[in-house]
RNA sequence: GACCCAUUCGUCUAGCGGUUAGGACACAUCCCUUUCACGGAUGCGACACGAGUUCGAUUCUCGUAUGGGUCGCCA
């Protein structure tokens, strides 16, 4: 675990290089760090060229944590430069990932604030002055065909990172980086370095794919002669196989979670344990605990694959713990989808929370409480075959079905009662009836308490699905 | 190939020189139980390797190996 502000030496040939000096910028530069008491800015910048990516959402997660922790702003920009990449789906899957994990955005799109706008692809005459500072300072060169490059200072850069420590960059020996294209467009690296300085962001939390780069938008921001922001690069998220998560595996797309079933919060807290471990005595925590413990400082350095069991895990605990109108209102699409009419039950909620610790996902309700919703439901082959199992047990059920037409309560209780009743007068236990009657009530071997069951749906019901189910399956 | 980051149970991790190396998920067994589950208990299971430094290394240094990432007129 590493402290905040600790300088890390790395096993790098160039540790012994001195600060490097800066020669080639317009202005002269104190070595110093950003102003601590600045308020603190952070930035999601996305590319609408797919999906939102759980990658994309955890780096969003830790923008938003540490902007919420320290009080101060996050910021949406879209980075869009290569318009023949981007599509409306793409930018309404981000705003709505977002959204769904409840990250709000201070600045940004449908937003506003005050150094819009936040499309990149809407600030063309900024970049270009910016670019006019750099040719200024003799700092670029254009190609034949017109394409612009930034002439590097080929001085040892070291990124200051506060996840990775000090990073040391020996001078480069790559060719120069092209900034803006034939065509007038900008490239990534020049765009994200101008919005940077632009919207005066304090603090760059990114994946660590681009720890690499860093040096080049150190170069960049030494040459417009400004002082670089802090940076902390996250570990990435890898598949269970090990490499970087992309579109093609599974649960890679923060869509995906929302239509298997997954609750907001849940996938929030799992996400944050993705690179990060709180210090508290538990994992699960709410989001209020998870702002006031963040500390960029103590996300880790070494890349982790996602756990899609652990997750699921982390979606059956939040489950348990939704209020039962919660849980209702979170299960209602699902059971829409399936063809059922939340309201079509009287105690759709009661069939729910009868159900809700049985299941990791929203999408597995509705095979859990279809049968509450109609009285044609199928009986599956291994509920037929217990069934026939002895040639007893269509006269036990006819004898519950008799007993129980007749009660004059209707409850868990005088259902229980009734199950007494027959099991005495046949001397059979009633644990022989209860699984005779769940097959009859539900044509399932598993579900809720049997006597929940017959109560939920009520006496008429109960005595019609015995019958259903001895003409259909015991005749 | 060059450069950068990393390496503790199967997975996520705690650990910041001396610990029976702790926890979570998963797995196994038992208890509970009308089913499926939940819950409870127990168990299985790790410091990549090699040199240093040190009285003593999981922890510090160097090297090796392995994994990941970056070297675009993609972002």
């Amino acid at each position: 675990m590493k402290q905040g502000g600790e300088t890390r030496q790395r096993n790098s040939s160039h540790v012994h290089d001195p600060p490097f000096v800066i020669r080639h910028s317009l202005f002269a530069i104190h070595h110093c760090p950003p102003m601590p008491n600045s308020p603190v800015r952070v930035r999601f910048a996305p590319s609408p060229t797919g999906y939102l990516h759980v990658g994309g959402a955890r780096t969003a997660l830790f923008n938003w944590l540490f902007a919420r922790n320290r009080g101060g702003k996050f910021v949406l920009r879209i980075e869009d430069t290569d318009d023949a990449r981007n599509t409306e789906a793409a930018r309404e899957a981000i705003f709505g990932g977002l959204r769904w994990l409840g990250l709000d955005w201070d600045e940004g799109p449908e937003v506003g604030g005050d150094f819009g706008p936040y499309y990149q692809s809407q600030r063309k005459a900024i970049y270009d002055s910016y670019l006019a500072k750099l040719e200024t300072a003799g700092r670029t060169y254009t190609e034949e065909n017109g394409a612009v490059r930034f002439k590097f200072s080929r001085q040892p850069i070291v990124v200051t990172d506060l996840v990775c420590g000090d990073v040391h960059f020996a001078a480069t020996e790559e060719p120069d980086m092209t900034i803006r294209r034939p065509d007038g467009s900008y490239i990534f690296h020049f765009v994200n370095v101008v919005d940077d300085i632009e919207m005066k962001i304090t603090h760059v939390i990114r994946g660590e794919d681009h720890l690499s780069n860093t040096w080049k938008h150190i170069d960049l921001m030494h040459a417009f002669g400004v002082h670089p922001p802090r940076y902390a690069h996250i570990p990435l998220i890898l598949n269970p196989g090990g490499s970087k998560m992309s579109k093609r595996d599974e649960g890679s797309a923060i869509e995906s979670y929302v239509n298997e079933g997954y609750l907001p919060d849940a996938l929030f807290n799992y996400l944050c344990l993705v690179g990060w471990t709180p210090r508290a005595e538990d994992e699960k925590l709410d989001r209020q605990k998870l702002v006031s413990l963040f500390d960029a400082s103590e996300i880790h350095s070494a890349n982790a694959r996602w756990d899609m069991t652990k997750c699921k895990w982390f979606n059956a605990q939040y489950l348990r713990e939704a209020s039962p109108d919660a849980l209702l209102d979170a299960a209602r699409p699902f059971l829409k989808a399936a063809g059922y009419d939340a309201e079509a039950f009287a105690h759709a909620s009661a069939a729910l929370q009868s159900v809700k610790e049985k299941v990791s996902l929203l999408g597995e309700l509705p095979g859990w409480v279809h049968f509450f919703f109609r009285e044609d439901y199928p009986f599956e082959d291994d509920a037929v075959a217990r069934l026939k199992a002895k040639p007893d047990n269509k006269a036990l059920l006819q004898a519950v079905a008799a007993v129980l037409s007749s009660a004059g309560e209707w409850n868990e209780a005088s259902v229980h009662a009734a199950i007494d009743q027959v099991a005495a007068q046949n001397s059979v236990k009633p644990g022989a009836i209860m699984p005779l009657l769940r097959f009859a009530l539900s044509g399932q071997t598993r579900g809720p308490g049997v006597t929940t069951i017959a109560h939920l749906v009520g006496k008429e019901s109960t005595v019609r699905r015995i019958a259903r189910a001895c003409a259909e399956v015991l005749p």
